[in-house]
DNA sequence: GTAACCGGTTACTAAATGGTAATTACTTAC
DNA sequence: GTAAGTAATTACCATTTAGTAACCGGTTAC
């Protein structure tokens, strides 16, 4: 008989949360997956409070990671594209998910921070 | 006409990422998602690498959030439980599509920081 | 000659995050 | 009287991460 949830310990789970949640990630993924391909420059226009360094860190990474295509055409001034690779677009169902629970709560009066009307208030102490 | 994607800059995604995603949130949230209530304990036992400082921090913004309920018996030792919140619950679609996809990938020879078997390899500079 | 274009890179600084260890509280067991 | 058990909290320090601004390349338009 398992402990209970002892299962989990070692599942795939974690490596891939590390790899599709984070900081800026998992909105580039959502964007790619809506529409592919996109420039740099839309990319950075899509998340107008991304700075270009981090942006290109995290498009290098999910490359590293076999998740996104980076085409870059030899032209002058140079134009490289990026879009999701077959392994990538596994997750359109669960980006799609997501954005569901989104709009969901969006609608629902969900505020970051404070959570539902119904969610009860924890009294700051003085 | 919507510029490519301008619809989705001021989309609710972004909010809700930073609720749910995030180092060990996503985590805690696929555990009590697959079995409530789990005790503040049987959490730690769970993710053998998560510190208590940072768990209690997770579990505060959950509440916070509305995504998450503590129950606290007044016993001595103390007994407290957590579990999804009715709204919290919403998120178990994306979370069993993650779970999928990461038994997917892991199948399929992923390896963190490397890819796919079919990933090209970006040389290394020496 | 110089500014704009695009997709970056680099160096430096600032902020957020995470880990460790000590402490709290109350009761039961040794 | 002291240690164990549970669920934290706090202070402090180290690490990681992110932001800012300057710079690069080659060509075209002014």
């Amino acid at each position: 008989m398992a402990i209970k949830g002892a299962s989990c310990i070692a599942c795939p789970m974690d490596p891939v949360l590390r790899a599709v949640t984070g900081r800026w990630t998992t909105t580039i993924l959502w964007h790619l997956s809506t529409e592919s391909p996109l420039r740099f420059g839309e990319l950075m226009g899509l998340m107008p409070e991304i700075s270009a360094k981090v942006l290109t860190d995290r498009l290098r990474m999910l490359e590293k990671n076999g998740l996104v295509l980076r085409t870059q055409k030899p032209t002058i001034p140079p134009e490289v594209s990026y879009e999701m690779t077959e392994h990538g677009r596994d997750l359109h169902q669960a980006l799609r998910a997501l954005h569901e629970v989104a709009l969901k709560w969006d609608a629902e009066g969900w505020v970051p921070g404070q959570g539902f009307p119904d969610t009860p208030v924890t009294q700051a102490a003085e």
